[in-house]
DNA sequence: TTCAAATTGGACAAGAGCGGTCCGATTTCT
DNA sequence: AGAAATCGGACCGCTCTTGTCCAATTTGAA
């Protein structure tokens, strides 16, 4: 009964780009550092994005992955279903097929019911907002601290340096 | 995000188990005939739902299992946990330790809110209310017809009758 | 034009959990 | 003494999870 790691790496990547600035394009292992992620699996979970119109990408020098929705739109519940498909409590709510009692046992419409309630909160939640509140907290936690909380892309633009 | 099948097996235990007379004791096949489940994995199910104090057990000749505690005080949200543990949504909610954006990220509060909501509805059930609901349920059905519905606990009282 | 930076897609893999089976040991009723 | 039943543990195949690694490809820039 638990989210996978695959859909909360997803929920951070959308969050995080939509607290960049529009159009601010991030390469896979600079997004996971910031997200606190394994490398090699976040370049997964962004195929995944890409491949479900969430997120596109840039190939080549320069290149990375930008939003390519408007994060007012999609919800929570938008990139969990992305990730895992359907939300379903319980084999039970899928279909006939799946439960012989469904016409009459009890039980049947209280996980209906605490399936429907389990999306409502996570539908009511844009990722646009979640940004939005993620910035503010980190804002408010180091007043005015020194340390940048999300880091508007940098411009990537060193040369080799050794140190 | 979807609950064992031990753990619907289990409701289906206590369910069917509330809705037969007080005292009634039942075998581990026969009950799982009842509830449409494998029996070998129902009798695990059932020896869990023993140890967790729910029911209780009657070895030898005669035998079964029947209910521990009263149907009106435990809700599905406790049969849930009994047999997977603390329900939680997302790693994320099991403790600081296991997230360093807890204090400040914008979907910790949602996630939150969302398992609350989910809980919520689960706690809110009693298993006698959801056994009451499928007898009226299952009573409506059939009007009057003559299959039982639940049967209350044959007698068993049969000696070695070859047909 | 060439090189380096970056994504893409696929293969691979360890580990855990799920769903279930099977059986010998034990208890208990008759 | 049986027979009926639970108990407890071992075992099993499968799928999913959580990754890793690499060769191929695309692309921007020097």
């Amino acid at each position: 009964m638990q989210i996978t790691r695959a859909t909360d790496y997803a929920v951070r990547i959308m969050i995080h780009l939509s607290a960049l600035p529009e159009e601010t394009r991030l390469a896979a292992p600079e997004l996971a550092h910031r997200i606190e992620a394994p490398e090699s699996f976040v370049s997964k979970v962004l195929q995944q994005l890409v491949q479900r119109g969430m997120i596109t990408s840039h190939r080549g020098a320069g290149g990375g992955f930008q939003l390519a929705v408007a994060p007012e739109s999609v919800s929570l519940l938008d990139v969990v279903e992305m990730v895992e498909g359907p939300l379903q409590i319980n084999l039970c709510l899928a279909g006939e097929a799946n439960c012989d009692f469904s016409s009459w046992c009890g039980a049947h419409p209280i996980w209906n019911e605490a399936q429907t309630a389990l999306k409502k909160v996570l539908a009511s939640a844009s990722i646009a907002r979640l940004a939005r509140d993620s910035m503010a907290n980190l804002a408010k936690e180091q007043n005015g601290e020194g340390q940048i909380q999300i880091q508007p892309a940098q411009p990537a633009r060193r040369k080799h340096r050794s140190s």
